[in-house]
DNA sequence: AGCACGCCGACT
DNA sequence: GTCGGCGTGCTC
């Protein structure tokens, strides 16, 4: 056999290509090659050596190494090849996705080393106006080994001002002093998480896993019932010193003081990875992991594709949570990911959550997870007492009933806060026209404007556009033209002109996108002084608020009866999760649900407050309804200049996709038909065996890679579909 | 995805 | 007569 290697590129290509390896060069699988491709040049990844290449085609060879090591190491190359298998999306995206940016582009797999800097000539003159600069001067000649970028910086200074120096010839650049690197040893601080009881009795179990096996564990912790020092005492404990673990957080959990808590208990070892880290930092992290440090790694989906060499332990917090699964592109779900990762590596893995997804308790229930409970809230505090509140027929203000307003009212008074949580950010959702009936639509989406008042702004919120409001109607001209429905913005409003005296503090994506974190929105309600929140999923998750003793939920019945089969656990998840702000310190805490449906069994459940139970109801409905997780589900979608086209994309899949055991639902037109001018349809598939499945989705992808699509047509595959619109 | 080739409209 | 629009096709 010639020496070949069969080499995976960055396209959207569900095809390799093969290359000769010239004499003396030596490869392997997940290496980096430079190869050429078409007219230019490329950087692969080794998928295979000494294949045997297709007929008739002379084999281009390997240009180069990029290291002599592969960048993608075993296991995690294993673990992409399945994902790229499962979820139907091409090797090469699936294998570079893994890679840092700057590994991507084909740079070299070190660290740029940091340019260092000293002074020269302090003493020549500058503009008496440069006072930073002469400060610059200064602090440099402080400096005898001169100073890296980063330090200079980090004392106050910028770029730009050593950039002026470095003219005036007042700064030089210099070589890094020798040993400006030291391998320092990862020590982590001599603590321990001390644990209540109920803890404990959980930790034991947790810590029974032993440490070379697969075992998979889903924490049932109800909010406030402190799962997190569980995570860091089953780390702790487990761990040792040159182990390598991964806990994936939800984004929006990933915040500072989530990290220093890790970094109380194992300092240096901890590292982050999220979105917004920057090139360099990634490059750096990257390497570590791929060095076989020990880092204990807090990161977002994305985390579970780094190339570990060593890691021996998988947390996944609040598991249920929808932004695990990627929405584009690659498509798949952080969480599976990592069960099957820990699978690969044999090692144990850890789900936790308070509304853990119905797959979990599913896989739970089925005995391949292990289920752990903790209902006992930390530091005495106790269980949230929910109720419905009937708002058919009562006049609402914002919408808030009197009933409502009265409770917050009540909670002020006690010198406590309340929480206020609307599922719809800006004014109103809709302006409407009360003489003829107009509705201000979206001229590139199926979806109305909704009104924001603060900016006098119609926007629509499923593309950019958007148009300044007006007074009247646009068509008819009345004056009776005027906001309908709920936002958050209305409800902020009529909550300051009800307590005047009081700070209403609105969140959601607008109010923090303004001004800046969500930490500095957050000071007043961390003052613990009375205060009211107002604010969408944004405060659902993760935040303690130890003063807030009243949460009210605007309004339930969205979820109620919806047509994505996911919606009605969505909703219990939220509300259960919304209701885990209210009286997590030592005060009781209360939730009151608005609701036109207070004889929904669902919602009646929910104020018995046992998840377990709400959530065996809804398998229930799901194994009647032949739905996940009892069957396997994948959506096709596709997208073109006009829905006919959209669905002759989907007619000719669905004649692909006839097979036994297959039930085939559609093509339908999207929830929202047309988004920026585009036109959605979708198709989906429902089998009873996901092997059954997953080979004719190879067979129907491999087909329609072939076939001529409609102009302006596309298509995409969702293995697992979170939505389904 | 890139990138080239290719065949039709407004410009020196 | 050319520059350039983006439709189509190919990359070992």
């Amino acid at each position: 056999m010639p020496l070949t290697a069969r080499i995976a590129l960055n396209r959207p290509l569900r095809r390799l290509f093969d290359y000769r390896i010239p004499e003396g060069m030596d490869l392997t699988q997940g290496q980096r090659v430079t190869i050429p491709f078409g007219r230019q040049q490329a950087t692969g990844l080794v998928v295979k050596t000494g294949v045997k290449p297709p007929e008739g085609i002379t084999l281009k060879p390997v240009a180069g190494t990029l290291e002599p090591w592969p960048a993608l190491p075993e296991e995690t190359f294993r673990l992409l090849s399945w994902a790229s298998d499962y979820y139907q999306h091409p090797l090469g995206e699936c294998l570079f996705t893994a890679l840092p940016p700057s590994l991507r582009r084909g740079r070299k797999a070190e660290e740029k080393t940091e340019q260092w800097w000293c002074a020269c000539n302090t003493s020549a003159s500058l503009p008496t106006n440069a006072h930073r600069q002469r400060a610059l001067v200064d602090w440099l000649a402080t400096q005898p080994e001169g100073a890296p970028e980063s330090r200079i910086v980090q004392a106050g200074f910028t770029r730009a001002q050593l950039k002026a120096l470095l003219e005036r010839q007042l700064a030089r650049m210099v070589a890094p002093p020798a040993n400006s690197h030291p391998a320092t040893p990862i020590e982590s601080p001599d603590r321990q998480p001390v644990l209540s009881d109920a803890q404990s009795a959980a930790a034991s179990v947790l810590e029974s896993s032993a440490r070379d096996s697969f075992s998979a564990f889903l924490l049932y912790g109800i909010t406030g019932s402190g799962k997190t020092e569980l995570y860091l005492h089953y780390l702790k404990n487990k761990l040792e010193d040159t182990d390598q673990a991964l806990v994936l957080v939800p984004e929006i959990n990933l915040t500072p003081q989530t990290v220093a808590r890790f970094e109380h208990y194992f300092g240096a070892r901890i590292r982050v990875w999220h979105s917004a880290l920057n090139d360099g930092e990634r490059l750096s992290t990257w390497l570590k992991i791929r060095n076989g440090e020990p880092v204990i790694l807090i990161g977002t989906r994305s985390a579970v594709l780094l190339p570990f060499t060593n890691l021996r332990a998988i947390i996944v917090d609040e598991e249920h949570d929808s932004s695990y699964k990627q929405g584009e592109g690659f498509r798949y779900s952080g969480r599976d990911m990592a069960v099957y990762r820990a699978h690969l590596n044999r090692c144990p893995i850890i789900l936790g959550s308070a509304t853990p997804s119905l797959e979990s308790v599913h896989n739970a229930r089925q005995d391949k997870y292990r289920l752990v409970r903790l209902e006992t809230r930390a530091n005495n505090a106790t269980s949230p007492d929910i109720s419905l509140l009937d708002i058919r027929s009562r006049p609402l203000e914002g919408g808030l009933s009197r009933p409502a307003l009265n409770a917050i009212e009540q909670t002020l008074e006690r010198g406590e806060q309340a929480l206020v949580f609307v599922n719809r950010r800006g004014f109103a959702p809709v302006m409407m026209c009360f003489d003829c009936g107009h509705i201000i639509e979206c001229p590139r989406c199926d979806t109305r404007l909704t009104y924001h008042r603060r900016d006098r702004a119609m926007r629509c919120h499923h593309c950019d556009y958007q148009t300044a409001a007006t007074d009247h109607c646009p068509k008819c001209q009345s004056e009776a033209f005027k906001p309908v429905g709920q936002g958050t913005e209305r409800t902020e409003d009529i909550l300051a002109s009800a307590f005047p005296e009081t700070p209403v503090v609105r969140v959601d994506r607008d109010s923090t996108q303004r001004k800046g974190s969500i930490q500095s929105i957050l000071k007043t309600v961390n003052s613990g002084k009375p205060c009211v929140l107002v604010g969408t999923q944004m405060l659902a998750k993760g935040h303690d608020f130890p003063n807030v003793t009243l949460v009210v939920v605007v309004n339930a019945d969205g979820g109620l009866f919806s047509v994505d089969f996911r919606a009605p656990e969505q909703l219990i998840q939220t509300l259960l999760q919304v209701s885990g702000r209210a009286g997590r310190g030592s005060k009781p805490g209360k939730v009151l649900v608005q609701t036109c449906h207070s004889d929904h069994p669902l919602l009646k459940t929910l104020c018995q407050g046992r998840y377990l139970d709400m959530a065996d109801q809804l398998l229930d409905e799901r194994e009647e309804g032949r739905f996940p997780p009892f069957r396997a589900m994948a959506i096709f979608r596709a997208e073109a200049d006009t829905m006919a086209n959209s669905l002759q994309v989907l007619d000719n899949i669905k004649s692909l996709a006839s097979a036994p055991g297959i039930d085939v639902w559609g093509p339908l037109p999207a929830i929202i038909a047309r988004r920026a001018d585009r036109h959605r349809a979708q198709l989906i598939l429902n089998a009873n065996n996901r092997s059954v499945l997953n080979r004719l989705l190879t067979q129907i992808c491999q087909h329609l890679d072939q076939q001529k699509l409609p102009a302006g047509a596309r298509w995409m595959i969702d293995v697992d579909p979170q939505e389904t619109g």
